[in-house]
DNA sequence: TATATTTGCATCGTAAACGATATAATTAAC
DNA sequence: GTTAATTATATCGTTTACGATGCAAATATA
């Protein structure tokens, strides 16, 4: 008999990675509508938030590398999204700007968030239940990020 | 000002990305020491509770593509993990077995799911609360893969 | 100020993921 | 019993992820 431990059922992390592949998903038709990916949709909602950043602050933003974020803004930039330009006080930082696509992009998918979130309502994740969640995740998240720092 | 469903912050796809992420780096050095990915760990987990399955049954229970399974079986026949045989019952089947190599990693990993146990454990993240956890996961993760089949 | 270290970004190689498509084997329909 | 539809894998192309490495600019140190 197999041990409890190794029982793919017992895996917190194969949850964690199966709900978010699924989610992601979820969000491929929304977003493949405009020639986006979810990751670059992530870039979107960082720079939506705040323009014109340097690549590290993006992916320190997004907990994800700059050899990961590097490719994917040149992939954004031919896509013309957004600019890329050497940065005035640090030559070493490249900025990250939207362009005025990537900036009405927010309008036409104002009702992805709803979209997807209605697709994931189920009897113990909904609207009151979703900051337990949010509060784990975020715990996890934390710790973490901060072990893989060290 | 941006609109609050397009804040980072309240997204729960990018927190179940983050966090599958970095749980799967928390991974990487037990995994790595003795050759394996992540996934490709996962696909032992599903081997060492049954062996001999086809590719078909081994990407179900994963909830992957075959076509992310099968070169990811490739890569481990070439490490000589598994091997791979045409099914006699059905010639379009592969059925993949285990190897002395692939069964007794099994072993050499024993601790493995303990040490990643204790890197996630925080204050609202601990073996008592983990239920709940598991829980809002596999709805949410029943009912993507309901609504993604269709 | 010259040298060493650090920092920000880029490039490269490998391994997933996944949509699209191809191919062979099985099953269904006629 | 052919032909059509389905099923089980495999191949291909593109986009992430990420470790390792390189390089130029900025900062720290001697």
């Amino acid at each position: 008999m197999i041990k409890e431990e190794f029982k793919l059922d017992n895996q917190l992390c194969f949850r964690l990675y199966t709900a978010s592949r699924l989610l992601t998903q979820a969000y491929h038709p929304l977003l493949s509508a405009h020639g986006l990916t979810y990751p670059q949709y992530l870039v979107l909602l960082v720079l939506w938030e705040k323009d014109a950043q340097p690549v590290n602050d993006i992916a320190r933003r997004l907990f994800l590398e700059t050899n990961t974020v590097t490719p994917l803004l040149q992939r954004m930039e031919n896509s013309g999204l957004l600019t890329r330009s050497k940065g005035t006080k640090d030559a070493r930082q490249m900025i990250v700007t939207l362009t005025a696509k990537g900036r009405n992009l927010q309008k036409k998918l104002a009702d992805v968030p709803a979209t997807v979130g209605n697709t994931v309502i189920c009897e113990h994740v909904t609207p009151e239940t979703a900051p337990v969640l949010f509060t784990m995740l975020d715990e996890m998240i934390d710790k973490l990020s901060r072990q893989l720092n060290d």
